[in-house]
DNA sequence: GATGAATGAGGCTTCATTCAT
DNA sequence: GATGAATGAAGCCTCATTCAT
């Protein structure tokens, strides 16, 4: 009997070999017979296991995204132990070494694109980064004023994409620890000065350990 | 007898019909075939005119990034007449309403991912990133610590950079409003929070005309 | 200015080659490589003409059905001077030197088959097969008995394509003559018949003219 | 221990699926995968017990002919006790239920076009032919003058033919009972006709058992 | 005996570019 | 200057066949 169970197997072969591809020669240039050069296989077997180009990109995105989230599903129970600690867990898995890697971001940036012309990416896309505003948010209203919560998310939230953004542009890969910096700086600030600002308004001091 | 002069006519008309075949398609799925066709000319025109597509494509992204210095000038010619003014004028200029039509998000995103793996794009979006950051400083400089305006200004293009990239995702174009206070919130607050902060560092108060 | 007017030129030259190939090489082996190469002309022309192979095909069996057509409204007109004239008629158009060339069998039954299969296709067969029944059962009415006409019609139709069926199997064409005769013969006999069995019921003597 | 005996048993399911696949898809449309699906076991199958595709294709229109002729000669034995009966039996095969049937007619009329363009397969068709105008031949020349034999079983056999070549086209299946009459007819016409036409040359009167 | 994963040639189609007019 | 017919390389997908298990 020949091998069985191989779907999972060359699923993962050829996903990672698709992160590859857009990594060296962009998604333009990607075609199915780059991927299957770089995962050693013949350009059949991806109609074969995903029964088309267009299925084994979306495959790949969703591989990202699942892996974006569950990155900060760890973060957060490693350190969710305050609002500030969660904002902060936030901030470090988006900027993991795996998310700002050299081929995370470029793909990343590459399917973003795309799914400006393609409702399936687009859909997926949304999904993820509405639930980067919740999590912003559901932090964020125990530490600001409620009536800034929303605006303030949506700031971090932009501040994480930019960053990534100009990341993708000028280096190999994103300057990890002055993005996050940036990013958890913004955080600080945001909280001081609102406390500065309306001290009676204060939220009563979150527990932060640090 | 030959028309002369048709060149600047003819590249112009181009470069908005492939503007417009990149709103319309995606960069994908823009041909020469749809350029010419919503240029109204024929398909032998490009390569005549250009050389080929390529060319035409950095000719398009060049124009983009030329239209939005020109429009920088003249907003900072007009209203720069404090630091915050300035930097007020730059926020205005990276949203206004021709930059974030659809047309302009769209092909933005599309050339800036494209750029990932074309180093002529790249450089090109590069000069440009480096012209806005710079701008930034320029005006930071007097008005927040000098230790912390590189910092600043990279928090504030990652800013810019990342509303557009959500708004050209879930909305039909950029929520201008919205994207633009937050921008100018985050300016606002910085230099108040420096100064809360650190009062006798103040910088001495900018002439501010509103 | 390039050549205009190509389109009905470059059309018929395609179907042209199409008959040789199916000929040459049978349906399922005629590619759009095989077709091309019999006109001498790339392969992309096909898309560009007809918008794809199918498109070809189908435009091929139209043109095969309307020669039919064509052919029997000339000879109607010719000969068609009396009921047994019209049906002579409609059985030498049938035999007809193109109608049966090897060329004209081989891609006719080949079409046939694949119209099983293909609705486009059995709508434009079954279009025709409808058009001869109507012919014979117009020129029988006058020559036999009434309730005889149906039944008299769909013997002479399935005599026709079984001979035209026998003939693509066992020569490079039909024996037009003989098959000529058989089909005649029975159309005499079927008269004749009615004649003598039922004399009193028998027609008015149409004109005959030979 | 290995099964013994397997072959006959695979091979007779496969060509049963490979009937179904026809029917179902139609010639071109059917691929090994369709088949071995049918018939419930793995694509190697068929290269294991036919060497290939080709070779089931050329097995299955045998065993379509070698049943046509089957029931032939258990027709014959049953009602073969005159030449008219023995006539009656070969129209009666021809149309019995199951080569009429939707599945027998597709495939009949595929296997056909494809043999235009396939030795094999014309071969085995040819020698089928030559059996059913052997058969006609033989019982006709008793009851109608030997000079017209030939033509008149010509006729027979494309009557026959045609009749199916219709079937296969305008109805799920033959209408057998319109079919078989018109060949009936047509054979009885014939031979009354020539015993009306010619009194002194009739046959001595064949016993007939109706 | 039987499986089905894998191969890779070949099919159809798209599209940037060329060139005769 | 301008056209668009034509090219042909390259993309994606299908499928008969092979072979390790």
């Amino acid at each position: 009997m020949p091998k069985v169970g191989m779907k999972p197997v060359r699923r993962a072969q050829l996903i990672e070999a698709t992160l590859e591809s857009v990594d060296q020669f962009g998604l333009q240039a990607t075609t199915v017979s780059t991927i299957s050069k770089i995962a050693g296989v013949s350009t059949g077997i991806i109609s074969h296991y995903f029964g088309g180009k267009q299925e084994l990109m979306e495959a790949t995105v969703r591989f990202l995204l699942q892996s974006l989230n569950d990155e900060l599903m760890i973060q957060l129970k490693i350190h969710g132990t305050s609002p500030v600690n969660r904002l902060e867990a936030i901030i470090d898995t988006n900027f993991s070494p795996f998310q700002t890697s050299e081929k995370g971001t470029k793909t990343w940036l590459a399917f973003w694109a795309q799914s400006m012309h393609d409702e399936s990416l687009a859909r997926l896309q949304r999904v993820n980064e509405h639930r980067l505003l919740s999590n912003l948010k559901y932090s964020l209203k125990e530490v600001i004023p409620k009536d800034k919560v929303e605006h303030t998310a949506q700031a971090i939230a932009a501040l994480i994409d930019g960053l990534w953004l100009r990341g993708a542009l000028n280096e190999k890969s994103i300057n990890v620890e002055k993005a996050s910096k940036i990013c958890k700086d913004f955080i600080h600030k945001s909280i001081e000065y609102y406390q500065l600002k309306e001290p009676n308004n204060a939220q009563p001091p979150a527990t932060q350990d640090r």
